[in-house]
DNA sequence: ATTGTTCATCGCAAATATACGATGAATGAG
DNA sequence: CTCATTCATCGTATATTTGCGATGAACAAT
């Protein structure tokens, strides 16, 4: 399938905004940020005993994270630990807020 | 495609979270977003202007942000005026603020 | 009534996403 | 070496997303 008739142009913001709330776009995937940003910072597989899913989904989508750059995963035998990428974290923090903060145009008459 | 194997017990804010996300997850709709809110109101023919896909593809994308609140429309016959959703928007800025600006376990010691 | 403009919706095709079980890879314990 | 544990990946099935052209609905102007 293609993406555009012509023109991919999209901004660089423009495709990480994207990127990153394709990443946040399943509740299960918010839900496992939140355990590793809130609560007890770097899990590990335990997320499988918090999630009622089957292990290989699990792993599907904290592998979508990863693409993502929202987490790290740190290998630790026979387990795997998994935490925030802080750097990422905080450079999606300022995209949004930037791209929520953004004014609004003067002329806007709606409603 | 069921959604999970038992529970689907999300919170409120994850849903959300992840709805928003959904509509955020397509470059385009990042862009559109970004005139209606940056620049001045607009109408869906002048989008058609900006963005180089077929005008059913663009009233798609304008559905998806429809239906996630993020905008509003107002008939102005022969035309269609999209604008922000003020209140969804200022809604959406909240909850990802706050997501993203969720501090870190005491006990985070990756990497 | 007919035509033109503007936008939404339908129908199709192809790509992606989602979920699962089964299997494979890596490692530590015995 | 063999076994158990932990996690990733493969293969499959189904659902959703994305894009387009074609068509339909609403309305103003003629």
């Amino acid at each position: 399938m293609q993406r555009t008739l012509t023109s991919p142009d999209y901004t660089l913001d423009e495709e990480s905004i994207a990127s990153i709330s394709r990443a946040l776009a399943h509740p299960v995937r918010v839900r496992i940020l939140r355990l590793l940003a809130g609560e007890t910072c770097c899990f590990t597989g335990e997320l499988t005993g918090h999630i009622s899913m089957a292990q290989s989904t699990i792993s599907q989508h904290l592998k979508v994270l990863l693409d993502a750059g929202l987490i790290q995963g740190q290998i630790d035998p026979p387990k795997v630990k998994y935490c925030i990428n802080r750097e990422r974290w905080g450079l999606a923090e300022e995209l949004f807020a930037g791209f929520f903060g953004s004014g609004f145009g003067p002329g806007c008459d709606c409603e």
